[in-house]
DNA sequence: CTATATATTTAGTTTCGTCTAAAAATTATC
DNA sequence: GATAATTTTTAGACGAAACTAAATATATAG
């Protein structure tokens, strides 16, 4: 039975690797709030139990066995969410935190029961996948909403930050997975973004929307604007 | 913030101290599974952190600020039992061992938010009072099924053990809190009781009817047995 | 009241997970 | 390609929470 460290620890290593970045020791550390030393420390042992693959000054990679605990973590941690959203009446900004505790402590049993009650979702509060049981999860391609070309009209997929007072303004402009955004104005250099979303229309920086992953509207692309600009 | 050993060390005293137990090392040791000397070292920690007070060789006591911790998490605990009973389906013999991992990682948000859904419980499903947020607890002092006479006709109150296949073994047999007792034999020297439960009348050992913890039912005292058997 | 039994504490280890400071390896720069 | 900057690892330490074995205190019995 791993110990929450290992559990977060893996966790860690798992999010990097899926979003591309190599695992190095320092991506590791900075993702934890922990030193670099602690870092090779641990992957030493975890790697003599099998749980990774370390070798000095190379990137790390899950084993097999670690892979299937990260990902067994992660299940429980956005099945947490959504059951906290749903039967608790936690908001969206709320979850996160309360989760990163608990699910290290729940039962298969626990799991189960809240999956059932809540009727198999797949996605969490802030469209994260849900990892199955088997050890599989939906790879999803979205862009960000901070790529997306003026005049393009998009659905919100996902939004991938866990600063519960960003996810409160986001909340409160209407950025949430299911909602439209039509993306009136971009300015350069990284600049605002105008957009229009739900009638209203804002304006949001650059960083804020990189973490807002969004997918293209099939067939409404806009009025005018097929191509990126030239 | 107190560490989940902490917490564990405290509770445990404070049922020792519920039960009118001495607080002895050697007490807490076996209840908590763990070595004397754990416990004295565990001891010395909790003194200088003025939770706990114990001079070498006396019994030990918990400080104003230790009841108060070990209050919150029995107060968790049970809170977490009733709600998973209640809206997770669980069975009254599974929710111990759950909560006891639950109990040392909720926030007070989740604890006020199940409070609230649950309509403010005061016992738990084994009949245990709820701890109020203030720290204030009822005390009750029920009889022991054991300690009934014959004749008599009780109330289930309470059932203080948590081992799963005793608490299935009372559960089939109806031996749960609300449930009307009539003793209607009794085996001297610690010998087996005969009952009539709902309708069914069943045979049970002593010590398992040491740990059902009964109420007299006003008025209702059988039917020709007012004195204890002479 | 001494001898034995039991309870408790002390002493010394161990494992886990962290840290800082220093050494070593890798990567980047000129 | 040598030097500087950055990463990573090593070394050593620490606190928490457990253990075993030995020493000491207290309680019990004759």
């Amino acid at each position: 039975m791993p110990t929450p460290a290992t559990e977060d620890y893996l966790k860690a290593i798992y999010k990097l690797q899926e979003n591309a970045e190599a695992a190095s020791t320092n991506a590791v550390a900075v993702r934890m709030g922990v030193s670099a030393a602690s870092v090779t420390n641990m992957m030493k042992r975890l790697s003599e139990t099998g749980l990774v693959e370390h070798r000095p000054y190379q990137a790390i990679r899950l084993t097999e066995a670690g892979r299937k605990i990260a990902l067994e973590i992660i299940r429980h941690h956005r099945l947490l969410e959504v059951y906290m959203a749903e039967a608790l009446g936690f908001t969206w900004d709320q979850v996160d935190a309360e989760a990163e505790r608990l699910e290290h402590v729940i039962s298969e049993e626990f799991e189960d029961k809240i999956d059932a009650m809540l009727g198999y979702p797949t996605t969490d509060p802030h469209g994260s996948p849900i990892p199955a049981k088997d050890g599989s999860i939906v790879r999803t391609d979205h862009d960000r909403l901070s790529d997306v070309e003026p005049g393009r009209t998009v659905v919100i997929r996902r939004v991938t930050d866990t600063d519960p007072a960003l996810l409160r303004y986001l909340g409160k402009l209407g950025l949430r997975p299911e909602n439209v955004v039509e993306v009136l104005s971009k300015e350069p250099f990284e600049g605002p973004m105008f957009l229009r979303v739900g009638g209203e229309e804002h304006h949001v920086g650059h960083q804020v929307a990189r973490s807002v992953l969004v997918e293209c509207v099939p067939g409404g692309e806009g009025k005018d604007d097929r191509r990126a600009k030239s």
